[in-house]
DNA sequence: CTGATTGCAAAGTCTTTGCATAGAG
DNA sequence: CTCTATGCAAAGACTTTGCAATCAG
């Protein structure tokens, strides 16, 4: 999905096609993975230098609410962000040198039935990170 | 485990028994769950009022290092610690009403087997949480 | 026009740090 | 006596908020 359809969801939604928005969209749709408000703002400013930190967080809060965006925190100090993205999928993040590994959200299928039905739980699929040690650290250590 | 042994253990390893450790670990101890470093200063301070949060902070990075206290991040703002526990459990986050729920780590057995065969990857069994719906909200909504 | 959105600066929350002092061993 | 640990205050990182000005529709 490109910025300009999100744009046109958000419009129809009652929300207002701003520069900024087109910015920060645009720039959450090039990164193509996770991107923290700091990054955005970086990004954005050098085309449009005078983006205010308040408009990208509050745009961010904008997206997550709606849907379009999914929040990750993996711990760093700072929330990720990306594209809400079907199917879903989730992440494995090296504690020794910070690699991600995307991971298919099928691997967690027997969790989320054995959660449904034993605890009654309906779990969320989106922003899940698992820490651990990959390949490479593994050996070293 | 009770504070004593934690701190009896932390000596051995050439740390110092105070009385404000001593205190915090009590607290951790009693709470029996997770607790943040602010809850910690609060219940402290019932009986040691001058307790000062750097020290809080500082005891709780060297319970984790050590491994004696496993922080969570629920993504509330503030990270939550308890006591290192033995065999691991998870935890269901309801997005609603907050509330928690306690899961075997038996639950992630599959996955865990999946993300080592297909991935390479060692997972941490320890500080997870999965959000979602309780039963109540799942009828509410 | 009218109200949603922005920019700015200030405040808020959680956590860390520097440095002198206190106190455990 | 020595060196770790504390207290305090200040700074740091990230995010939110109030308010007047701006701009989309």
């Amino acid at each position: 999905m490109q910025p300009t359809e999100f744009l046109k969801d958000l419009r129809q939604r009652g929300h207002r096609r701003t520069p900024q928005r087109e910015m920060i969209l645009q720039v959450i749709c090039e990164c193509d993975g996770h991107i923290t408000a700091d990054e955005i703002i970086t990004r954005v400013r050098k085309r449009y230098p005078h983006l205010n930190k308040s408009a990208v967080y509050r745009t961010l809060n904008l997206l997550v609410q709606t849907g379009f965006v999914n929040p990750t925190d993996f711990g760093s100090g700072s929330v990720t962000y990306e594209i809400h993205r079907d199917p879903h999928h989730h992440h494995l993040v090296c504690r020794e040198c910070g690699k991600m590994i995307e991971v298919d959200a099928g691997v967690f299928a027997p969790v989320e039935r054995k959660l449904r039905d034993e605890y009654a739980f309906a779990p969320d699929l989106h922003h899940f990170a698992i820490f651990g040690l990959c390949r490479k650290c593994q050996k070293k250590g």
